[in-house]
DNA sequence: CAAAAAAGAGACCAAATAGTCCCTTTTAGC
DNA sequence: GCTAAAAGGGACTATTTGGTCTCTTTTTTG
């Protein structure tokens, strides 16, 4: 990688948080001057727009969340663990990179706005969506799930709690809100297999 | 009232879905010169700064979010037949403004920035947040929900689960991730309950 | 190591920004 | 209807904005 390809990179990496705290309106070039220690030459060299400049920010972001939120998943057994892993790692785990999901600012930031980003946005969320569609498909193929569970609807409301309770807890500033989108969903995982109980009762 | 007092109002209620649309750094005074047909000796008059038009705005549609969303709840018997009415109501019922839920917008577009703004979203959400917290409480105390049940818990997801949703649905311009928000949200409120097979087991 | 190419500095630009201030117009009280 | 006070218009300021362009410095390549 040349010189200026590793410039490049090392401005995605430090506009990506300003832009995940600030949003696209709230972060300047200067901001991203200040961050880079680079001139205005230094960064229109490599990006012909600030909008230009986000979009890789935002993917930059994108990936690392789903690095961060899918890590080791390839290892955990069964679709309801795998399912229970992927709560615990958002729960838990590290944070993406400061200013929260990124996924989500980038959502509301862009949702009435700037349509690369929204975009851009969109099919983050509808990625994040598949893989857990994929899950509970395959939970639903193997026997683990009850068939009719629908996949869709664990994906949407896995992400919506997720993402709501990283809203509270982050404007709380402590870990609450979180914990209890766990534990409700932990609850909601537990419906979602054929429990003995249920396969004794229709035998 | 007095002309000065009605066009404070006017400015607040006109000023109130841009910046719900486009964040605090996102809409400039020029815009809501726009919106209003005021000049800026017509807007700096009544206010003293951006950020205080912006609080008053938010405090306007804080107080419409509340409005909408618990209108004629107080007809409603029984904790949880209320907890599923509120749900209904955002899931279904007339959003609040252009731009989406305030609480949300707000809390994402300042809880890195500007303090007054971020104070009034934690206000908000807490607000919200305690009303759910006592229709689950006195539920339980009527012997209609289950000892065990967290009030905070319940009141924490329900706010999660449907904030993520809409952020979700507005993304996709559909209501799909919302519908599975409430559906999932039925569910989770069928556990309230003190439900007979349960008792009869128990007994 | 020399020449070409790439990278970066920073002056510069026009437009937009939040905010001030004074002067005119409109409203309200008598 | 007159007068004092309130409301609003709009020119003005200083600063910041995103973006361009040229010139220097550094890197790459033969």
């Amino acid at each position: 990688m040349n010189k200026g390809e590793q410039t490049r990179q090392r401005i995605i990496a430090e506009a990506a948080p300003l832009f995940n705290q600030r949003g696209f309106a709230g972060c300047s070039m200067q901001d991203v001057m200040d961050a880079t220690g680079l001139e205005k030459g230094g960064l229109y060299r490599h990006f012909s727009s600030k909008e230009e400049l986000a979009a890789e920010a935002f993917r930059y972001a994108k990936a690392s969340a789903i690095k961060v939120r899918t890590e080791n998943l390839e290892h955990i057994q069964g679709a309801v663990k795998q399912l229970r892993y992927v709560i615990q790692r958002f729960a838990e785990g590290p944070s993406v990179m400061p200013g929260g999901c990124p996924l989500m600012n980038t959502a509301i930031d862009a949702d009435d706005g700037n349509p690369i980003l929204r975009r851009l946005a969109l099919e983050a969320i509808q990625e994040w969506k598949a893989k857990l569609h994929r899950i509970v498909e395959s939970g639903i193929k193997r026997g683990e799930i009850r068939r009719q569970i629908e996949p869709r609807r664990i994906a949407n409301t896995i992400i919506a709690t997720l993402e709501g309770a990283l809203m509270i807890s982050r404007l709380e500033g402590n870990r609450t809100a979180m914990q209890d989108a766990q534990a409700t969903l932990e609850i909601v995982l537990d419906g979602l297999a054929l429990r003995e109980t249920q396969t004794a009762r229709s035998r």
